[in-house]
RNA sequence: GGAGAGAUAGCGAAGUGGUCAUAACGGGGCUGACUCGAAAUCAGUUUGUGCUAACGCACACGAGGGUUCGAAUCCCUCUCUCUCCGCCA
């Protein structure tokens, strides 16, 4: 949610950076404004009335005592109640209304970023070089087929188009890559939460899923009571409602917590034919950075968790490259988000891998989470940051496709041999 | 799943229709006094949100609705917590 006092002190401005995202908000930002004049004069018309009730109501008991008729008070007061009555009524709808509007704006881009999308997104940095082949390498459905790592066809049967089944030691490949992410996070001082997989509504609105996005997650009802509940698209759900409406001391930042988490979307669109296998599917595993922190903090945290997202790529001994993502491409709730990608080299270019992203103020506003300052003991929004840290659905493929030898067997990278306890994947 | 009890400030808790929500009382935190310092003691201070240029005003007693001139208090619905029983990895 966007500051409404920064609406209506610079609503062209608002207006200008919402558009690098590709968002006309010119009408409804001007219906905010219009909104918030009519909301603030039923405020001042009904506080005064209140004010007239409260001092009247304190007659009563003074009038009782001294035997006085108190039947033109209680006239009066019938009066006054009516009103403040009907006036509550329109600014309920008033305040509905502007709350729809604002839940509906997405953040404003960094002033740094270049509007538009995925074409103006901008390389920041290469490491490495890409993986290149004496033979013909096989793709990863095949090689994860032909090595017994992955189901494909019962994963159909079980649940349908999208969902496979890691087995034997592709299971535990994908295991040891979240073993692997978890260590490092555990190193590097993260708190590990495990959340619960299915969340109410209200997470969602704190993340900034609903009320825009909803169709993209997995509806649960429940028959025996009306209460719907969502999986979880990602752990940035849940853990950014973890501190909601809580006021959290100066002390307790930064809150650096990582999740593991599998990851339901429903992902209604067509797959393009470049991501077949096991790229984008219903159900997939990601360990998940999140970071609280004080607003003037947040681009140094920005900065260590795009560098944590980029050692974890590094030390499986994949190339990749860093991008600064153009406006458009960002989420409707970030500000900035820097992509990691690296290359599957049967898919031809380069594939994400890790999205990390500063919601700055954005989440924090809609799910009221706050910091109380030591000095002024003022409060104010706290910043919310993500990161994948990382997802395994498109590690776990380029792994098989990099590593591969010409006899079909997969290299195991040196920081999951530990966890696998064996240096190649064979047949 | 059944039965019962509860939800008031960071914590414990009083308050059963108006004058104890400027939230008693207790304890905690912070500041000051005393002290070489500390403990003890004494004094002060300590919720959030909205509106306002400001003084201030309004709202919030788990949430929502109702009754009433007036609700923490009475009624309804929901959520959560605790106790006992049942079931259970």
């Amino acid at each position: 949610m966007l500051d409404i006092r920064y609406i209506k002190e610079k609503p062209d401005e608002v207006i200008a950076r919402l558009a690098k995202k590709g968002k006309d908000a010119k009408e409804e930002i001007g219906q905010i404004l219009e909104l918030d004049v009519k909301r603030r004069d039923l405020i001042r018309a009904t506080e005064d009335i209140k004010a007239e009730q409260n001092r009247t109501n304190k007659l009563i008991p003074q009038y009782k005592k001294e035997g006085k008729d108190v039947s033109a008070i209680f006239a009066q007061m019938k009066e006054l109640s009516a009103k403040t009555k009907e006036i509550d009524e329109q600014l309920k709808e008033v305040d509905t209304q502007i709350t729809s509007l604002m839940l509906g704006l997405p953040n404003l881009p960094d002033e740094d970023l270049l509007p538009g999308g995925k074409e103006n997104n901008q390389p920041l940095r290469y490491f490495g070089e890409p993986k290149t082949f004496d033979f013909e390498p096989k793709n990863h459905v095949d090689l994860c087929t032909d090595l017994g790592l992955i189901d494909y066809d019962r994963g159909t049967k079980l649940s349908g188009s999208g969902f496979w089944i890691y087995r034997g030691m592709g299971a535990r490949l994908e295991w040891a890559l979240l073993n692997y992410f978890i260590d490092t996070h555990l190193a590097d001082g993260y708190e590990l939460i495990l959340p619960p997989h299915m969340l109410e509504y209200e997470c969602g609105v704190t993340a900034g899923q609903f009320p825009k996005f909803a169709d993209e997650v997995y509806k649960i009802e429940n028959p025996t009571d009306n209460r719907s509940r969502y999986m979880l698209p990602t752990a940035e759900a849940a853990l950014a409602s973890l501190y909601r409406n809580e006021i959290l001391t100066e002390a307790d930042l930064p809150k650096k917590l990582v999740s593991y988490t599998p990851c339901f979307r429903r992902e209604a669109g067509s797959y393009r034919s470049d991501e077949r296998g096991m790229v984008r599917g219903h159900q997939f595993n990601k360990v998940e950075m999140f970071q609280y922190t004080l607003p003037e903090k947040s681009d140094e945290a920005f900065d260590e968790l795009v560098m944590k997202a980029e050692n974890l790529v590094k030390g499986l001994g994949f190339h990749f490259r860093t991008v600064k993502l153009a406006a458009e491409d960002c989420s409707a709730s970030m500000a900035r988000t820097y992509d990691i990608e690296i290359n599957i080299p049967s898919m031809n270019g380069y594939k994400e891998v890790s999205s990390v992203s500063n919601a700055r103020d954005y989440q924090a506003r809609r799910g009221m989470i706050r910091v109380k300052r030591e000095g002024s003991g003022k409060t104010e929004f706290v910043h919310t940051l993500n990161g994948s840290g990382l997802a395994t659905s498109r590690i776990l493929p380029a792994l098989v496709e990099q590593n591969q030898l010409a006899d079909g067997s997969v290299v195991v990278p040196e920081v999951l041999r530990k966890y696998l306890g064996t240096d190649v994947i064979r047949k």
